[in-house]
DNA sequence: GCCGAGAATGAATCCATCC
DNA sequence: AGGATGGATTCATTCTCGG
């Protein structure tokens, strides 16, 4: 299989997770944002483009649609359970995971990591201090990560907290509608052991094998949209020249 | 039907949720922190007492165990959805709907919450900063409030913050072993109209009613421990002294 | 360079219209 | 009737720009 990109610490492959998985093996971590068919409480919602169900009020720049962000709830969970079990036959015993998700689909995901056959061991919390305002109550000021073990858990000498505080990124540093700030994926990255290898099935701009690569990880990146897997690698051969 | 305690702003009712809530109607808002029946993986150590399963840190101060926390997944959906619905027939349209929770039992409630009758809207996130160091991964630094409305929701002039910060309560003040800091306590009370009444079935030490007198709000507790009923109303009346 | 005012922003939600 | 569409709305934080 060949990679799209490559460095002494990254690889990206330009395709599908379901195909390039499961050539891959050891596997020490599993940190991703997957889409998460969210974005309303109708189905018409949900199928609408990505562009347009995440409103971006206003703002000039353009950000390309991302693929796979339209399924049902019940489609969610069993797509979501493919792919983590997918994941879990290339982990290493004791290899943890962490996904991204929101409010609406928090519950979703929680059974989708056990379905995977992952022990489910905790809700760690992305806080960007103040969302959009909601009509109807408490503004939705959070996003939610999953997280777990396959099988018992590893002894570790980072003991991370399970709240990270930042802003959501913004202007021409966000290349994509749902990119998370560093810090949170520096954060998310403790979760790993110091030498691992951590696998980002929806690799999207690439913001996780950034964080992989400055905190000293090996990353594997998967992206089915080309368009992404060149402003990833256009983001870590930057890297490479600002060290 | 008899209050335990009443004055201008508050009833205590002591008894079962299920007995006491049928002769109730016009709640504008159930607010509660009901027992979490977690604290454990395996069956054994929820059926642990509370005071032993729920670690004080080297505290001496007795609190006196709680009732109706150990129930296993299936039980306690059922058990929630029930009380649930229960008090949605006693809700008037558009009423709120808030309860506390952790992370192991959050997507339970948001069944619960649904098969209930209520229409969820959100996960909103109380942050402790730091929680008790987990060998596996994250801390657990957060606790959850799950909320929603029963059909559509009022209008509202208040947009409360979908996250709060306040440090855990201890010593003294602490006179229930989950009990909420009033800080985390007027925030969840924001969920609610500036006239509502406030139903809390599952009272405890009554912090619940305390925040809602704060706030301007009339409430009504339900505590099926006769100690408890009387902590309560012991704080209420110092409460009125105190005013 | 620092400060303050004003504008822009957000994985949103609701509701009236229109097919 | 039910799904799809488009516009209005909300505010703490962040960003921009001028003094």
């Amino acid at each position: 299989m060949k990679p799209y990109y490559e460095d002494s610490a990254v690889t990206i492959y330009h395709g599908d997770s379901f195909d390039v998985i499961p050539a891959l093996e050891s596997v020490d971590a599993v940190i991703t944002d997957p889409p998460y068919s969210s974005g309303g409480a109708f189905r018409g919602d949900r199928m609408a483009s990505t562009s347009s169900k995440y409103v971006q009020s206003g703002t000039a720049i353009y950000r390309p649609e991302f693929a796979g962000d339209n399924r049902d709830q019940r489609s969610f969970l069993a797509w979501c359970s493919l792919w983590l079990n997918c994941a879990r036959n290339a982990a290493t015993p004791g290899a943890c995971v962490a996904c991204f998700i929101d409010w609406r689909q928090l519950p979703i995901m929680t059974d989708a990591i056990q379905c995977g056959g992952w022990t489910w061991r905790g809700v760690a919390v992305w806080s960007k201090k103040y969302g959009r305002p909601n009509p109807s109550g408490f503004s939705s000021a959070c996003e939610f990560l999953v997280w777990g073990t396959n099988g018992a858990g590893l002894s570790r000498d980072d003991y991370p907290c399970g709240i990270v505080e930042a802003a959501s990124p913004s202007g021409e540093a966000k290349e994509h509608i749902a990119q998370k700030p560093e810090s949170v994926m520096n954060w998310a990255m403790r979760l790993s052991q110091p030498n691992a290898v951590v696998l980002d099935p929806f690799m999207g701009s690439g913001i996780t094998l950034v964080a992989a690569k400055a905190m000293g990880r090996k990353a594997i990146g998967i992206e089915v949209d080309e368009q992404y897997c060149e402003i990833a690698a256009r983001r870590l051969s930057q890297e490479v020249l600002a060290l």
